[in-house]
DNA sequence: GACAGTGAAATTTTT
DNA sequence: TTTCACTGTC
């Protein structure tokens, strides 16, 4: 396609976006609303660099969150302009791998320098990487003394430290509220994690971003590198992932980068995960000369959708600020439905549903969007019951399966035979009389060394030593599967992968040949036939993934790249069934639906109890993204009561709610008010109980504005807990309270 | 090391 | 209510 021909589809915004390309080293922030058309600019830009500033696609990095973000956008970059393919597209986390592999040595170096060189390694070129569990165990290996139960915890906070960019050598760790029983911590865990050359996730980004800052030389040869960088989904990057653009960027040496970062400040919805709205908020601020650009034409969404989104979204503070304004022509007006309890929303969706569905309307077309998980087992039952076919999105995901994570800790063990975490995983799986007490002490001896190598050299019982020369014949013998070819060391990674797809054997075999040689597929065959699980499909399944890559150590670790930074594998019922999904509000993400129904719409539910300030406005800004993931239709419903712990509770409805206006949507069923008088007996209705009901807003004197968190009775008198925006939470009695006032809405 | 029995806990989760 | 992690027994 001709420049002026794409260039011609854009609307004005879009094309200004487009054709800014940095002239006096200005960089550029496009705020991008919900359906304006962000892909297809930041696509277009790519193509319209590379044809029109004759700008070497070699030069250019664009880098997204996920995996299948990056996939789409190569793919249209390169529908667009097919040199886009020698761009660097990918995720954050991946480009830092290859990042990390090119320059292990240099990055070795830098913790040989931290960490003195005794017992490290340091980053090995044929690293891989740990995930939380991995990590979790890690922890415990390295501080023994932490109970159990406390190493995912502690790895979690080691995670969110990483997102921060701290490092145990920092000077506080007051930015994820730690202190220095924690630094101590870390710095046991990062020394054991470099004695193994492995590496966690948020070390994908770290780990660059200290070799750049450190090392003047890499960083210039960077700069030289990539002249132009892209950052979809600006919204969601961490701290580190912000200061390693800054490094990109070279902004004190004037490095003449040209930046330019995709978000939607309304969309930032992974703040637990250490994202960081304020990036998006400040870019005007770190970055040079930055230029903004609003996108807010809404081509996705009915008005009707827009104007609810539009009346929720104004409610947050901490916002940069946009309307969206609608494209479509006018649609049907949203519905909310007040119903009974949680058998009746589900049967309401149903209803919906097969009405449809007898006018022609697909399964497909549909998406029942919840807050948590555990929200998806009564649709479940019921579409079951009323033979609606659906799909649940992103439960238990395929990498996350047992026999799954087994066989990649076999690869992974072979591919770098320190990863003392593989290797606990496998040694005794099937059993082969390795207990912990053994296990222990051939880590202790191999400590920063090749546990394959050194490990036949530890003293151990006469059993275990037969299990261990059982184990590690197994991998010898696996490993001289894989030749080597260093020769080619030399090419690109991307040219030798293509080569040696036409002419080499199959990594497919070398994964069904390991899955069959160290037991697993035999172990997982009794557990399939004891617990009628699918657990050697499974593995069936990892092998054939592996089909694409060559049978060589380098294919090796090209798919285990492929697979460790991609763990949001496609669950495998994507195919064209037709069939309602259902999914988490999160998950929704990036995707849109013709119809749209969003479920337990009630106050403790969604909001989550307790959320105020900040949260609360993240809590918004997920209803937000709910919202605008509807095309065409849109329907809210919202319990009056719900089973939790197996206990009823009574609920109030969402305060969200009240945030669309009247005229926005029609409501259908009666509204609770709290404690119900429909269950006659167990909970009267108290006059006092009726007024101050949970999920009101209420003003006191001395605290300011807050949300009634919950509401009961305690010795004959109305208790309700109030959370202050400050976060407090104070209790109160109604009935006497003079400070405390109601707030009508 | 497998198993039943007990008790505490119960978000969201790109990589 | 359900789930999962831990405990003690065989």
């Amino acid at each position: 396609m001709e420049a002026n021909e794409y260039l011609s589809l854009l609307n004005p915004e879009q094309k200004e976006s487009v054709v800014h390309s940095g002239e006096g080293s200005e960089d550029l922030l496009i705020l991008a609303g919900a359906g304006s058309g962000k892909t297809r600019v930041i696509t277009t830009k790519i193509a319209y660099l590379i044809s029109q500033k004759h700008v070497d696609p070699y030069s250019i990095l664009a880098v997204t969150f996920t995996k299948k973000a990056a996939d789409e956008m190569r793919e249209r970059a390169v529908r667009l302009e097919p040199k886009a393919q020698y761009a660097q597209i990918r995720t954050f986390h991946s480009w830092g791998a290859y990042f990390l592999r090119k320059y292990h040595s240099e990055a070795s170096s830098y913790f040989k320098a931290v960490y003195g060189r005794e017992g490290i390694s340091g980053v090995d070129s044929n690293f891989t990487v740990y995930d939380d569990d991995d990590m979790a165990t890690l922890v415990s290996k390295a501080i023994p003394s932490i109970p159990k139960k406390e190493t995912a915890l502690i790895a979690h906070k080691i995670s969110l430290a990483k997102d921060y960019g701290l490092t145990p050598e920092s000077e506080s760790f007051s930015e994820i509220d730690a202190g220095e029983e924690f630094r101590e911590q870390y710095a046991l865990y990062e020394k054991r994690l470099r004695q193994t050359g492995n590496v966690d996730f948020g070390d994908l980004i770290l780990i660059p971003y200290l070799v750049l800052k450190n090392n003047a030389e890499i960083r210039h040869r960077t700069h030289l590198r990539y002249r132009y960088v892209l950052v979809d989904e600006y919204q969601d990057s961490n701290r580190v992932q912000f200061l390693l653009l800054r490094e990109l960027a070279g902004i004190e040496e004037k490095a003449g980068v040209y930046i330019c970062v995709v978000g939607d400040d309304d969309q930032s919805i992974y703040k637990f995960r250490g994202a960081e709205v304020q990036n998006i908020l400040d870019f005007e601020k770190d970055f040079s000369k930055p230029r903004l650009i609003r996108l807010v034409r809404n081509y996705r969404s009915t008005p009707e959708i827009l104007a609810c989104a539009n009346s929720v979204i104004s409610n947050n503070e901490k916002r940069l600020g946009k309307t969206l304004e609608a494209q479509k022509k006018k649609g049907k007006i949203p519905v909310l439905a007040y119903l009974p309890n949680q058998d009746d929303e589900c049967d309401f969706c149903s209803d919906l549903i097969l009405n449809a569905h007898e006018k022609g309307v697909p399964f497909s077309d549909w998406a029942i969007l919840y807050r948590t998980n555990a929200q998806s087992l009564g649709f479940e039952s019921t579409f079951l019951r009323r033979k609606i076919p659906y799909q649940v999105v992103g439960t238990l995901k395929f990498y996350e399966r047992e026999e799954i994570k087994d066989a990649l800790a076999w690869i992974s063990f072979l591919a770098n035979p320190k990863n003392e975490i593989a290797f606990r995983r496998i040694v005794n799986k099937p059993v082969r009389g390795i207990g912990a007490v053994t296990q222990e002490k051939i880590v202790e001896a191999c400590a920063a060394k090749s546990i394959l190598e050194n490990a036949r050299s530890v003293k151990i019982s006469k059993k275990a030593s037969e299990g261990l020369n059982d184990f590690l014949s197994v991998a010898e013998e696996l490993l001289s599967m894989l030749p080597s070819n260093a020769a080619e060391d030399e090419k690109s990674a991307e040219e030798k992968s293509d080569k040696e797809k036409k002419s080499a054997k199959k990594l497919s075999d070398f994964v069904d040949a390991l899955s069959k040689k160290s037991g697993l597929e035999e172990f997982h065959r009794s557990q399939d036939e004891i617990a009628g699980t699918q657990k050697v499909l499974n593995l069936e399944e990892l092998a054939n993934s592996a089909a694409l890559y060559p049978c060589t150590m380098e294919g090796l670790l090209e798919f285990l790249d492929h697979i460790e930074l991609d763990r949001s594998l496609e669950d495998e019922s994507s195919d064209g069934t037709d069939r309602v999904t259902l999914i988490t509000l999160h998950n929704t993400k990036g995707l849109e639906f013709p119809r749209v129904i969003i479920t337990g719409l009630e106050y403790g539910v969604f909001p989550r109890e307790n959320k105020s300030g900040e949260e609360l406005e993240e809590e918004r800004r997920l209803f937000y993204v709910g919202i605008t993931r509807a095309r065409e239709q849109l329907y809210f419903t919202s319990c009056a009561s719900r089973r939790m712990y197996g206990q009823t509770k009574y609920m109030s409805p969402s305060p969200f709610l009240s945030e669309i206006g009247a005229d926005e949507m029609r409501v259908v069923g009666d509204m609770p008010s709290s404690m119900q008088g429909d269950f006659a007996g167990e909970n009267a209705v108290d006059p006092v109980a009726k007024k101050w009901r949970v999920g009101a807003s209420v003003f006191h004197d001395d605290w300011g504005p807050g949300i009634i968190s919950s509401g009961r009775m305690s010795e004959g008198e109305y208790v309700i807990s109030v959370v202050f925006e400050n976060g407090s939470v104070k209790k109160f009695l109604p009935k006497y309270q003079k400070a405390l006032i109601l707030i009508e809405d």
